[in-house]
DNA sequence: TCCGACGTTGGAGCG
DNA sequence: CCGCTCCAACGTCGG
């Protein structure tokens, strides 16, 4: 039997289901990833991610060597490639984890339907997430749930059937065939039309990475035990270096697959065993695990989830669409320092903080600049190295208070915000050098610093960085009464949007309830 | 059907 | 510096 695996998440040697199923009754394995170009060529993967992934695809092919095997890298369309390659190796099975992004889902349809017609076997494994989705559905009756609470009652139940052990990396490999090992090996990022000195390696990418780093977080025994995320802060200089206020900062390594999830889950639960006081979910590490399965179960059974028009759980919300205020917000020059710190370590790094994100993605929607969540979402999906669909989409409506949270009253000040963590402003002097000289005291709110002081700080407000684009008083104020506006809309149960009309919320509690229940299940009554 | 408790991470003002 | 209350008042769950 010969097979090919086509990898692309998960790649890593370790805990990799898809990988045990593929070298089980082989007798050649082809590992292969696929350069698609609705990633690559889009515009939709920034350099950074880019970069992240390609060092991914080095790492393992290195251990891929090391087992006297390799890594395939084709480059073109999946539907083009594969077919051409199953032909010209004589691959009779075919095997991948099952994918449940948008895209990908319907990709991985139409290459099974490919390989099937062409008389090659389809083999499928979960292994992205900690438990199969379709099994955490049917705990929630084939709805997902919103509500965290619910989730961890589905993932206890599917845990006590199926717990969460991750399996160890294979010692031996299957050979690949001699026609496939004259493949072409992994491209550069030139290559692939990046330019290579917008890149900035903060988080090397690869699974010897990912494991090292596990590894260095699991050994502070007591920090792992008592973490708590609200604790964390935003504004650490070097949270990868940093031991009192960082974060593990291992989610670009589970984005891509570098690092599972079960793994991550497992090793914690042994630490847990050793501290019986240990922190829980939501806040605890383990809670940080269920919240990336919490929205996976959401984003894999709801349609239409990246965007709020069709999407069942998403409130309707007539959003502005200023291409100034986007934009300024986008390159980093709102005029409120805290933001625009916080937009330049994400273009720099490809990474900020959870509340970093949280500040600035209230600030573009509901709390400031009363743009759409959507667009927010586009630019972190460009800039991330962890942009993942589920959690980011998730993210975004909870942060616009379009699903998962609703007191939208509660508003992030971008004044108020940062100062509780950094009263000195080292984050934002080191983000925006032209700040550098500003005393505390305005580091915040520069626009209030008599002119004297911006003279002497060599940073004149409207010139050196930009004044405030608008005022946060004013309109979080006014952003809040066009919020409940849009609430009252739907317990009136009309859409807000565009003339739009829908008995989405009129009577039923949950409006998924009515929508989309599985074909294969009937509705519970 | 109603009501209270709760919700990972708000802000301002107070003691 | 911390913890408390109020601000005005969201949806969801469960008794």
């Amino acid at each position: 039997m010969s097979t090919l695996l086509w990898l692309r998440k998960s790649l890593r040697l370790h805990d990799n289901p898809a990988l045990c199923a593929a070298i089980e009754g082989s007798t050649h394995l082809f590992p292969v990833f696929c350069l698609d170009p609705w990633f690559v060529q889009s515009g939709r993967v920034g350099t950074n991610r880019m970069n992240f992934l390609l060092e991914s695809l080095h790492d393992l092919d290195a251990s891929l060597r090391a087992l006297n095997s390799r890594l395939i890298v084709l480059q073109g369309d999946p539907r083009d490639e594969l077919p051409r390659v199953w032909r010209e190796w004589k691959v009779e099975r075919l095997a991948f984890e099952i994918d449940t992004e948008e895209y990908a889902k319907a990709r991985d349809d139409e290459i099974s339907r490919l390989a099937q017609s062409m008389g090659v076997q389809v083999v499928t494994r979960w292994g992205h997430t900690m438990c199969d989705l379709d099994q955490l559905l049917k705990h929630a009756g084939g709805t997902p749930t919103t509500n965290y609470n619910s989730f961890l009652s589905h993932f206890e139940m599917e845990s006590r059937l199926q717990p969460v052990k991750p399996i160890d990396a294979p010692r031996r490999l299957p050979p690949l065939g001699a026609i496939a090992a004259a493949e072409a090996t992994l491209p550069s990022i030139d290559q692939l039309g990046y330019a290579r000195s917008h890149r900035s390696v903060i988080l090397p990418g690869g699974e010897t990475e990912a494991l090292r780093r596990l590894e260095e977080h699991l050994k502070r025994e007591e920090w792992v035990a008592t973490f708590e995320k609200p604790q964390t802060s935003p504004t650490g200089m070097n949270p990868f270096g940093d031991r009192t206020r960082s974060t593990t900062a291992l989610s670009p390594y589970l984005k891509f697959g570098c690092l599972s999830s079960r793994l991550m889950y497992d090793e914690i639960k042994k630490v847990y065993t050793r501290h019986p006081k240990h922190s829980k979910p939501p806040t605890s590490l383990h809670g940080q695990l269920l919240w990336r399965e919490f929205y996976y179960t959401c984003a894999h059974g709801t349609p239409h989830f990246s965007q709020m028009r069709g999407n069942p759980i998403c409130r309707q919300i007539p959003w502005g669409a200023d291409e100034e205020l986007l934009a300024a917000w986008r390159e980093a020059r709102t005029g409120y320092p805290w933001i625009d710190a916080a937009m330049t370590q994400l273009r720099e790094e490809g990474w900020i903080h959870h509340l970093a994100r949280h500040a600035v993605a209230c600030f573009l929607t509901r709390g400031d600049l009363w743009q759409s969540w959507e667009e927010g979402a586009k630019v972190f999906d460009e800039l991330l190295l962890d942009a993942d669909p589920a959690i980011n989409y998730g993210n975004w409506m909870w942060l616009s208070c379009s699903c998962f949270f609703y007191q939208y009253f509660r508003c992030y000040s971008p004044v108020a915000f940062p100062r509780k963590y950094d009263k000195e402003g080292e984050y934002v002097r080191h983000w925006l050098p032209c700040l550098k000289n500003m005393p505390a005291k305005y580091i915040y709110e520069p626009w209030k610093a008599p002119i004297a002081v911006q003279k002497s700080a060599s940073c004149i407000v409207g010139v050196d960085y930009p004044k405030p684009i608008v005022q946060h008083e004013v309109v979080s104020k006014e952003n809040m009464a066009k919020m409940a506006m849009a609430y009252e809309a739907y317990k009136n149960g009309k859409s807000s949007v565009g003339g739009l009309s829908t008995t989405m919320g009129a009577k039923g509690k949950n409006p998924l309830k009515q929508t989309i229940l599985p074909s294969s299940k009937k509705p519970r009554q």
